[in-house]
DNA sequence: CTAAAATCTGATTAATCGATCAGAATTTAG
DNA sequence: CTAAATTCTGATCGATTAATCAGATTTTAG
C-alpha cells in the first residue's frame, strides 16, 4: 500500500490497479488538462472511487511524479533505442530527430500529458518543473549533446556552439508538440526530414 | 465598471486601478504561478481587497485574457519595431532574433507570466491556449514568415521549407524562456549571436 | 454645498478540492 | 474452511476557491 519505492514488491492487483490509474491520469490530463484533473475526474475515467487512488498513491503529487517519470522514461527509451541503432554522428542525429517527432505523432495523448505535468506541477517549495535545472541527468538532453560533441571531435561536424545548437534542436522538436497549426500543415515524416536537412546545414561539413 | 471593450471610456481611477491590478497579476504569476494565483493572492500584492478585482474585471478569465493580450501586444511591439528598423531580409531576421531574446532577458517576470497564462488558461469549452490555432493573426509569427518569404523571393536565402524553418526558429527562441539551465550557461547576447549564425547557415546563400 | 455616481470593503455563499476514516468486500494463506 | 491481509467504497472533514451583495466611503457634477 502507498507503494512508490521501486524495490517494494507489489501484488498483481496493486500493480494492475496502479497501471490502470496511470492510464486514466494520462487520459484525464489529455482531455481536460492538469488544472481540472481532480482525483474525482481521474477516478471517473478509471471507473473506481476517488479514495482508491489515495490508497495506491500517497497523494496527488506522488501520482503526478510517478506519471511524469514514467512518461519521460518511455519517451527516452524510444528515442535512445533508435539512436543507438544508428552508426555515425550524422546518422545518430537523424535518428534522434526522427524518433522524437515520431513518438509525438504516435503518442499524442502521452505527449500532451507530459506537457501538462511539466508546465503545471511544482515542487513543495513552489518551483515549477519547467524551470527546474536538476535535470543534469536528462537522458535525452545528454544524448543529444553527446552526439553533437562526438561529431565535432570526429571532424564530421563543423564549428558551432554546443549549448546553442542543442537547445535550438530541442526547441524545434518540442515546438511540434505545442503547435497544433504546425501539425496540421506538415505531417511528422516530412517535418522531421525538413529538420534533418535544416540542421544538417546548420551543423556544417556536408 | 466591468470594462473590457476597447471603446468604453474609463475614468482616470478605473484606468489606474486596472493597470495596478495587471501589474500585480504579472508579479503573482511570476512568483507563485497560475495555479496558486488566486484573486486573494493578486489582491494582496496589489494592496486592495479581492472584491475590487471583480469590480474592475468581469471575472478571472477576463483578467487573464486581458493580461495575455497586453503581454503579447507589448512583446510584439518591441520585436516588430526593431525588425522594421532593419533593411534587408538577413538583417531583419537578425533583428528579429536579437529583439526576441533581448525582450526575454530584459523582462523575465513578463516572460514567465506569459508562459504561465498560455500553458494554463483555457477557453470556456476547455481548449488550452497553447493548442489554439486561432492565432492566424499572431503578428510575431506572421512577421517571421514574411521575412523568410521575402528573403527567398529576393534570392537572398536558399531553398528551405518555410513552415519548418519558421517553427524551428520560434522553437529555439522560446526555448530560452523555458530553459533556466540554458540561461545560466549562455548570456542573451551571445545566445542570440549563436542563433543568428546557426540559422544563417540553415537558411543558406551566404 | 449637495446629490448622484463611482469606487471600495468585509462578510457571505455555494462549489470543489485533497485527504481521511470506518467498515464492507474480496483475496490470500495455512 | 477460516482467519488474516488486502483491496475498495461511501461518507465526511476542513480548506480554498471565485463570485456576489449590502452598505460604507470617496469622487464627481452642478
Amino acid at each position: 500500500m502507498k507503494g512508490r519505492d521501486a524495490e517494494e514488491k507489489q501484488t498483481f492487483i496493486a500493480d494492475a490497479r496502479r497501471a490502470q490509474i496511470f492510464e486514466a491520469t494520462i487520459r484525464t490530463l489529455d482531455e481536460i488538462g492538469y488544472i481540472r484533473a481532480s482525483m474525482a475526474q481521474i477516478a471517473k475515467r478509471a471507473g473506481i472511487s476517488a479514495a482508491l487512488i489515495s490508497y495506491h498513491y500517497r497523494d496527488k503529487n506522488d501520482l503526478m511524479d510517478y506519471a511524469l517519470m514514467k512518461l519521460a522514461t518511455d519517451l527516452s527509451s524510444s528515442v535512445l533505442e533508435r539512436t543507438a541503432a544508428a552508426s555515425g554522428p550524422r546518422e545518430k542525429l537523424q535518428a534522434y530527430i526522427e524518433a522524437s517527432i515520431a513518438y509525438q505523432a504516435e503518442n499524442p495523448a502521452r505527449s500532451t500529458a507530459l506537457i501538462e505535468i511539466v508546465f503545471h506541477a511544482r515542487t513543495a517549495d513552489g518551483m515549477p518543473y519547467y524551470k527546474l535545472q536538476d535535470d543534469e541527468d536528462d537522458p535525452l538532453e545528454n544524448e543529444l549533446r553527446r552526439i553533437l560533441r562526438l561529431g565535432q571531435e570526429q571532424g564530421e561536424f563543423g564549428a558551432f556552439d554546443l549549448d546553442a545548437m542543442a537547445s535550438a534542436i530541442r526547441g524545434a522538436l518540442d515546438e511540434y508538440g505545442f503547435n497544433v497549426k504546425l501539425k496540421a500543415r506538415i505531417d511528422p515524416i516530412r517535418f522531421s526530414q525538413e529538420l534533418v536537412d535544416l540542421f544538417s546545414r546548420a551543423i556544417g561539413h556536408r
